[in-house]
This record gives structure tokens, sequence and C-alpha cells, in this order.
DNA sequence: TCTCTTATTGCAACTTCTTGCAATAGCATG
DNA sequence: CATGCTATTGCAAGAAGTTGCAATAAGAGA
């Protein structure tokens, strides 16, 4: 299944456009896989589109994150990320070797429900990175 | 108890100066007590200190965080900003009026400890902010 | 397949944030 | 109180991110 096929559904049944653009870089998120900066989206989506430019770039991200297809996550050093919405998880990152681990929201879910229950919101998203020394750092020091 | 008073020794004891430009910074955060944007404090800090650069905002925020004297926040649309560290806590938005609550960190310790445990990380610390509906906009809608 | 509506883009100007480097100023020490 | 080391700052240049607006093009409907 092509990356049009998969996501211009999704986008029509929310009354918005598939565009060349827009394609460009979910199909930059879905092949890469990983954790990708808005200029590292830029580079990699211009070289099958060279028209694309970086202002796009950022409404697109914004957008897409807004809708569900991508997810942004914080980097270390306070930068936004994002990546292909897979399933649902959060980071935790090692300060000292910036190795990075993906933290399954399934562990959250009861903290969720005692945050919603003692707040009165109804949750619906959040930004959560952990920081720590992982096991390797903590043998150095 | 002055500023000065307060937080030069914090500084000291870790080898590091106190200056005019961390004063009036630490001052403009601890008085205005909420949150504010790198901007923010420029402009405030500068009544007092009009010498003060951005540059120098920029970076005493990043070295004050990492020192744990201010604590930075995400905000809803990705961006840091930073408060005076009292307590620690997390946030809690509002994604359609932007109302806003503290977490207490208290409530997701078991959570932290599991998760230590899990991942076999040493937890440090963590940039966490949970969106909502708060209880007024979920009858709105 | 053509038309029409309007969601989306590119451009230009601007704001925010970062970095290297030379000048400055805390503060420990004598 | 004077000296010296070096942490810290300001400057300048540049990279990253934002915004308003006119031009473009997706795709629903005829
Ligand atoms: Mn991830
Ligand atoms: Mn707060
Ligand atoms: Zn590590
Ligand atoms: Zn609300």
């Amino acid at each position: 299944m092509s990356c049009a096929d998969e996501y211009a559904p999704q986008l029509r049944a929310r009354g918005y456009r598939m565009t060349s653009q827009r394609l460009a870089i979910l199909h930059v998120l879905h092949h890469n896989g990983g954790h990708l900066s808005p200029v590292e989206v830029y580079e990699q989506a211009r070289t099958e589109l060279p028209s694309l430019t970086e202002t796009t770039v950022y409404r697109t991200l914004e957008f897409l994150a807004g809708n569900g297809l991508v997810r942004p996550a914080l980097t270390g050093s306070g930068h936004l990320v994002y990546e292909i919405a897979r399933h649902e998880h959060h980071h935790l990152v090692c300060r000292n070797c910036g190795n990075e681990m993906e933290v399954e929201h399934e562990l959250l879910k009861s903290m969720y429900e005692t945050l919603e229950v003692e707040s009165g919101y109804k949750l619906t998203d959040s930004h959560l990175t952990f920081f720590g020394l992982c096991p390797n750092c903590q043998k150095g020091d």
C-alpha cells in the first residue's frame, strides 16, 4: 500500500486535501521511521519535490500532528522532532550519551486515569519526555 | 531575603558566579512567579539592566534550568517558557481555552518508579505536559 | 471533463534562537 | 586591597521558525 493510498483517505475524511507537499513529507517520515527535525524533513522531501519550501514544511508538520498522522516529540535540547504516527509511545533519553528508548503508553495508563479523576480534565494528548541515565552510563559514573 | 542572598550561594557552591545578568533574570522570574517566555524575561529584566542582551537571556535560562534554579515548561504551541523552581510539578493545559493547572509530581511518583524498574534507567528529570479539555470546556462541547 | 469553491502553498518580511570569538568582570588567593 | 585565572558576556552573523497575503490547485459537483 502506497503512502498516498494510506493517508489520502484519512485527510479527505476530515475535509482536507492531499497535496504533493503533504505526500512528500509523509513519505519521508513513513520510510525513515525515526525522529526527524523540520529541517531534516525539508532537505529529504525536497529531493523528491524540489519546489517545496520550508514554510510549508513547518505548517504541514503542525497540521499533520494536529490530525494524528505524525507525532511531535521533544528532544533533550528542547527542540521538536517528528515521527510518523505508529503506536502511542513516549521517550526516555539518556542525559549522558543521548541513547533513547520508547516508553509504551500502556505503562502510564493508570496514571492517566488517576489524573483525569483528580483534575476533572478529559485528557486528549501529551508531550512526555523522560530524562535519566541509561544502564551503561550508570556504570561509568 | 533578597534574590542575591538566596541564589548566589547556590551558584558559588557549584563553582559558578553570580552576575548582574543572572540576578536580574532570577529577580524577574522570582517576583513574577508564573511562566515567562525568553522574550518576556528579556524585556522585563532589561528595565533593571538595560545592557542585557537577548543572547545572554537564552544562555542564562538554559544554564539556570540545568542547575535547578529555574524550570522549563512546554506550552501548547511547542515553545519553552520558564518559571522559578519551587515545588516539582507538571502542567495540564486545556486545548480549548488555554486554562492551565499544575500537576503535583507526587501523583506520578509510583509511575516513575515503575518506569525506572522496567527501563533500567535512573531518572533525573522530565518534560511533562498534558493536554485535554477542562471541566468548563467539556460542557460547552 | 469542465467549473467553481476554498484549502493550501510560496513569497517576502520578520521574529526568535544559536554559535564562535574576543573583551569583560567575578571572585579566590595571597 | 591588588592580582590572576577563567567563567561569563556582548557582538555579529547566521540558522530556524512565524505570519499576512495573493496566487495556485485539489477535488466536489454539474
Ligand atoms: Mn518515537
Ligand atoms: Mn508551572
Ligand atoms: Zn547513556
Ligand atoms: Zn478550557
